[in-house]
DNA sequence: ATGATTATTTATCATTTGTTAAAGGAAATC
DNA sequence: GATTTCCTTTAACAAATGATAAATAATCAT
């Protein structure tokens, strides 16, 4: 379900809280590439993908990973620092032209104690997000890379144009072997 | 932090939530390998490790894989079925003699919209288990397995005595090859 | 368009991990 | 405490993935 479809089924955000979240929100476009939050920054903004192809990526031993990847109507935030308030050695960055909405997260927890109904939207919002990252352990810890890709593929209709390093190190691997594996797949 | 420490250090809970807490709690002792909760079933009760072991586990081509371990204080929930609703194919054993207090999913929603600050507690602390499932994340995907095995092994104290095939499939690996690498880190 | 840069594939060899089987230890049951 | 069952180690070989290098292919900037 995208973001929208979700906020509508939810449906429990009084106008006064839309109002309020309004206030707060922000889009703002990046290009290519851009850097959106800093390495080393704390996660002080909620992201919505509203158009684009985002990451969360970090350096090991020098190498680019991607931890994580972000579509039209995700929600990307990198939650080791949102929700601990320690800054991360992690970043995001604009994969190509993607337009954004952010939200302030000081200002959104303030919004918590005065509106019950944003706390619990966006409780809901993030216990999905912890689903999946439960659903993404299950693929990182049993199955073979190329069950990997095969999953990515059926469940990512964004996958195309994002450069195979990108790819290869979500799935875990180098991108020589990934595309080993493709080749493998013809 | 454990779960009592955390409990005083957010100390958001009126007399009256806790009240409302207690009477839908439940305190419950198993035997080692005691299944706590059945593979196939829905999750409709968020556990806290009094005291024992416990893990999450499934079965994959016939093998028994241990996805989650939960020690003294630590929570255990089934997330993908807890938050969807949905029968998961995950299941609880008790590892060993444990003790552990079940929180009716069901009614515990319900006292969300009563008890903003239930709702609050228990946001805070699924919270802290995304945000633990998120550097999970980070040691599987591109972490050797001896890598994950020493920082298990640094950052739980509670790892002896567990059965070397949980531990073994906890970091994806077969048990013959963490037997090799525990050879090797002699 | 052209040249420069970046991305992808292919090949070779090294390392890690998986698979299977067997043996040795530890623990539970009677 | 003997026996059975379960747990852990070791060994030998197979398969998957990593590392490095080189060759193509695609994209970008001027």
């Amino acid at each position: 379900m995208d973001l929208f479809s979700f906020l509508n089924s939810v449906n429990i955000t009084s106008p006064q809280a839309k109002e309020a979240l309004e206030q707060i929100t922000q889009v703002k476009s990046y290009s290519k590439n851009e850097i959106i939050q800093e390495i080393g920054s704390r996660c002080k903004t909620i992201y919505f993908v509203q158009e684009g192809r985002a990451r969360i990526f970090y350096y090991k031993n020098g190498n680019d990973i991607t931890e994580h990847f972000a579509f039209r109507n995700d929600l990307i935030v990198r939650a080791e620092s949102l929700f601990t308030g320690k800054p991360t050695s992690k970043g995001i960055q604009a994969i190509e032209q993607t337009n954004i909405v952010g939200i302030n997260s000081d200002s959104l927890f303030k919004l918590y104690d005065k509106h019950h109904d944003i706390e619990r939207l966006f409780r809901l919002l993030f216990e999905r997000e912890y689903v999946n990252t439960v659903k993404r352990i299950e693929s990182l810890q049993f199955k073979s890379a190329k069950e990997r890709y095969v999953e990515l593929l059926e469940t990512t209709n964004y996958v195309q144009k994002i450069p195979l390093k990108h790819i290869a190190s979500y799935l875990g691997i180098t991108q020589v072997s990934l595309s080993r594996i493709r080749a493998d797949l013809q």
